[in-house]
RNA sequence: GGGCCUUUAGCUCAGCCGGUCAGAGCGCACGCUUGAUAAGCGUGAGGUCCCUGGUUCGAUCCCAGGAAGGCCCA
């Protein structure tokens, strides 16, 4: 007869093939429909709050791998936080304001851009950035990612908008904000300023001019030698019309200069530079008379080329020596670098250009005159004063405007700042950091450097989509009205209508009744038209989310972001929240690198070397884009390749099979009636719990110190290696001949209940999916409906059992050497399965007893049909195991297929040995 | 050019305070099994621990320089 229907083989419909890419948005529409997020905080509520404040992703654009990858994150930190106890709630948010959705709506507006009134762009803009949302938060929910989604914070929230105005309100309240002149990208024929991403770089021909500016103060400063001589320092630039604003000169402290002669007059040039300079300039057998590095020069004063003013020396780091002369021409209006100089040296921001790109009236000789005309206009006038020594036709990368294509400006304007030195914001924010945990540890250095080095926040743009810098001027006097009343009766009608009540009503109806200046009295006001930066809005969601949601709470207990945002988002929230809330908004921060290639190299279009979320999920299911997350370690750039995304499916079928298996086995298991004491289980079943525990204990250790990648390692290790290889193989002899009722069977299904069930809980967090569809299909009493509303397993002090573990790792290393001596019978044609094999152990001492005395657990662990100890006489105990394989003797039972003498001794069953006999008759 | 960081087998990762530390799993090769079967088991091969110097009795682990790569600035 077939006697495998007499065997209790597993039993399952759970599918070995998870067909994630279908299933998962199953389970998603499940979760969904049984509301699993909000019972989940109904399960919480009485539990301590946990707060992982989101970084709200720009509402532009679907989701990318960086996207994906910081998101899947931030869900396993905040599920397991919850599963740990905690009342971990998770509201996602959006940056919806900015430069890059106004941009876009510009250009579908095409021309009309320049006509159409602020509101009407204004609710394109927020249309724009709706739509967004909406497919980011589709593509967020598909990852498995567990949130508010129905709830959100969004910076476009009229609340919000109002609580950005507050949280500015509080930096004009102390005193922190100011007027100030900052350079910035100018279109002169768009009338505007310009963003970075607004401006283009094209090839563009510009003079290039080399001008000498005579020293005023003594040589001698440098060499006695040179007391009296007639010496010039030479600068090089490509932007004659900058040379009126000229300031300064600016060298690099540590290479040097050096001071030549030629046709009898002097000049200074870094001494890299010389060569070229001095044949560009034509000057003939240049000797040189003095060197020594940029820093002697501090100090010295030159003369404007043309008007009676200093342009005193200075050095700088960002000098290069790549061309020019190595002394840079310093307009502080008219550059960045320049302006930093200037800051540092307090002088003017100086910028004598209009809207237009006019010299205003006070500039001597060139008023009224546009710079491009001037350049020349200066070149001839240079050459007239005798200062020009060389001109020539200069081939360049330049900026132009996105929009005209015309080459723009650099130029001074006016802007806000907060100050980082009223109110010691700087040094607050310094000392805010030391109160947080950086993981890893050096985002404090990196953060610090920054926060130090830092100059006073531009939060002024002249934009349209975004929130107002919403504050008066008089207009009667002009003074400033930025009264934190005032401040307040905006914001609240914002709070009704949004910031865009500020572009649609007038003055006079923005004000509480009978305002007047507190100056002069008058009662017009004009609006200043200015809206904040972005990151100022983004930097206040600790107050408008943390202090003001009551699921909320201040501060976080984490920030998690991609480490570029040690410079935005965790800078920004910093600076906002000392300047307005008295300290750091969050408890620790957690960074994590950036997704690059299987080379290492970054993913860009360029390359052609991008991996799009929705292309793996398609492809191999979001639980393995979740695996991966949680398999690399994040603190590194983080590689994806489709050799990795292979590797990690298959890794991800083992650990599914593994439990599958499990699940087929505890068919007929009930553990509330079944479960065998701790006490009575069989010492292989207690082992196997021993390092359950052990499992247990690493895997929450991970996932509190954040260590995710520990969890796939060793999760998958143990489904591998201690339950597959071992334990489930071992196993298989006992689970299936033994009575379906009998203890030697239900002691393995306690142990594999248990195994199974804590698996379940400690994958979760990661494989969130497939954990709760074995968690459905899962014989357990009590159990919640999800096992995100489960909590950790706890470490079973019960279970753990050092000696017995010893005991077993030893009989392990045993097992290894018959093993290979299986293997060498299997090569030379001896035996196939283990079964067909009798073995004979010879040892000595020590070892001889210790397998004596184990002699049944080795037979079993090795899995062949007979294995017998023998004393080996004369052998050194510390020789190791010798190992004899023969075929079994005896018959192969035809039921457990152990090769046994008792086969055939039964009547009623001549194919079956006599346990299996013992079996049949006691069903 | 500056700040911060990374670099251990084909892949993902371990290697605590410098001394059997050169490891694990996967993949690969070769077998076994066909009662986890588009599964399971076993054995085995694989590394100049990025490079070059230095400190040390001894360095993957410490120091210096360099290379490649990443983030942020310039």
């Amino acid at each position: 007869m077939d006697y495998k229907t007499t065997l209790n083989l597993p039993k399952t419909d759970f599918p070995m093939r998870a067909n994630l890419p279908e299933r998962e948005p199953q389970i998603l529409r499940q979760w969904e429909a049984e509301g699993l997020y909000q019972r989940l905080r109904e399960a919480r509520a009485d539990r301590e709050m946990w707060i992982l404040h989101d970084g709200p992703p720009y509402a532009n654009g679907h989701i990318h791998m960086g996207h994906a990858l910081n998101k899947i994150l931030k869900d396993m930190v905040v599920k397991s936080r919850s599963m740990s106890g905690f009342n971990a709630v998770y509201v996602p948010g959006w940056d919806c304001h900015g430069l890059p959705i106004e941009h876009q709506v510009d250009k579908e507006l095409g021309p009309k851009a320049a006509e159409i009134p602020v509101p009407e762009k204004r609710r394109m803009c927020r249309a724009y950035a709706q739509k967004f949302i909406d497919i980011q938060r589709e593509e967020f929910k598909r990852l498995g990612v567990l949130g508010d989604w129905d709830h959100p914070y969004l910076t476009m929230e009229y609340r919000y908008e109002a609580n950005i105005l507050r949280e500015l309100g509080k930096f004009f309240a102390t005193g922190g904000v100011y007027r100030g002149l900052k350079p910035v990208h100018w279109c002169a024929s768009c009338l505007t300023a310009l963003a970075e991403a607004e401006v283009e770089y094209a090839d563009h021909t510009s003079p290039s001019i080399y001008v000498a500016f005579p020293l005023t103060s003594d040589p001698a400063a440098l060499d006695p030698a040179l007391a009296g001589a007639r010496l010039s320092v030479v600068i090089w630039t490509t932007t004659p019309w900058t040379l009126p604003a000229n300031l300064a000169i600016v060298v690099h402290p540590a290479e040097e200069y050096v001071v030549f002669r030629s046709n009898g007059r002097h000049f200074i040039t870094a001494g890299k530079l010389m060569d070229e300079t001095a044949r560009k300039c034509n000057l003939a057998d240049p000797e040189v008379v003095f060197r020594g590095p940029g820093a002697r020069l501090e100090g010295l004063v030159a003369r404007h080329p043309w008007l009676d003013q200093p342009s005193p020396l200075f050095t700088a780091d960002y000098v290069t020596m790549d061309q020019g002369t190595g002394c840079v021409h310093t307009a502080p209006g008219h550059g960045a670098d320049d302006y930093d100089t200037g800051i540092k040296h307090t002088l003017p921001i100086y910028n004598p250009v209009d809207d237009m790109g006019r010299f205003v009236p006070e500039v001597a000789h060139f008023a009224g005159m546009s710079v491009w005309d001037a350049n020349a206009a200066i070149i001839a006038h240079l050459r007239k004063e005798g200062r020009l020594l060389h001109a020539e036709d200069f081939q360049h990368s330049y900026p132009h405007c996105w929009r005209c294509k015309n080459p723009i400006l650099f130029r001074a304007t006016n802007q806000w700042f907060i100050s980082m030195e009223v109110g010691g914001l700087c040094r607050r924010s310094l000392e805010g950091i030391r109160q947080v945990q950086w993981i890893p540890p050096w985002g404090e250095e990196r953060i610090s450097n920054m926060i130090a080095n830092r100059p006073d926040w531009c939060i002024s743009r002249q934009r349209a989509w975004g929130t107002p810098i919403a504050v008066f001027n008089c207009a009667g006097c002009g003074s400033l009205l930025a009264e934190e009343r005032l401040i307040e009766y905006v914001a609240s009608l914002m709070d009704r209508e949004g910031a865009d009540v500020w572009f649609a009503r007038p003055a006079k109806e923005l004000v509480p009744p009978g305002t007047r200046c507190g100056k002069c009295g008058a009662e017009e006001f004009t609006k200043q038209t200015d809206i904040l930066d972005v990151w100022f809005e983004s930097g206040v969601s600790q107050a408008a989310v943390l202090r003001v949601r009551p699921d909320q709470h201040w501060p976080a207990e984490m920030y998690l972001e991609g480490s570029d945002q040690h410079r935005g988002w965790f800078h920004s929230s910093l600076l906002a929240a000392v300047g307005a809330q008295g300290g750091a908004p969050y408890r620790a921060v957690l960074t994590h690198g950036f997704v690059v290639d299987g080379e290492g190299r970054k993913m860009s279009k360029s390359l052609g070397n991008v991996i799009a979320p929705q292309e793996v999920i398609e492809k191999y299911g979001a639980e393995v884009l979740r695996l991966w997350v949680a398999a690399e370690d994040y603190r590194d750039d983080i590689r994806l390749s489709e050799e990795i995304l292979t590797r990690l499916a298959e890794g991800y079928r083992r650990i599914r099979n593994t439990c599958r298996y499990l699940l087929g086995n505890l068919s007929d298991f009930d553990p509330a009636r079944h479960a065998v004491a701790v006490q009575a289980l069989l010492p292989i079943d207690r082992f196997i719990l021993h390092r359950l525990q052990l499992l247990t204990e690493r895997m929450r250790a991970a996932y509190q110190d954040y260590e995710f990648h520990i969890l796939y390692h060793s999760l998958h290790n143990f489904c591998a290696v201690d339950l597959s290889a071992f334990y489930l193989d071992v196993l298989k002899d006992r689970v299936y001949t033994s009575g379906r009722a009998s203890h030697l069977r239900r002691s393995a299904q306690t142990a594999m209940s248990e195994i199974l069930v804590s698996l379940v809980k400690l994958m979760a967090p990661v494989l969130s999916f497939t954990a709760d569809e074995i968690w459905r299909t899962l014989a357990m009493p009590d159990k919640p409906s999800s096992v995100h509303l489960a909590e950790f397993p706890e470490v079973r002090a019960d279970l753990l059992d050092d000696r017995l573990a010893e005991e077993w790792e030893r009989l392990l290393t045993f097992r290894d050497e018959v093993l290979r001596a299986l293997e060498i019978a299997r090569k030379d044609r001896r035996i196939g399965s283990a079964q067909e094999a009798a073995v004979e152990v010879l040892a000595a001492g020590e070892a001889f007893e210790f397998l004596t005395a184990h002699r049944e657990a080795l037979e079993t662990i090795c899995i062949v049909s007979r294995l017998t100890v023998t004393r080996a006489e004369g052998r050194p105990a510390d020789q190791g195991l010798a190992v004899r394989v023969d075929r079994a003797p005896g018959v192969k039972c035809q039921r457990c297929w152990n090769f046994r003498e008792s086969v055939g001794a039964s009547a009623a069953h001549p194919g079956l040995c006599d346990r299996c006999v013992s079996v049949l008759q006691e069903a």
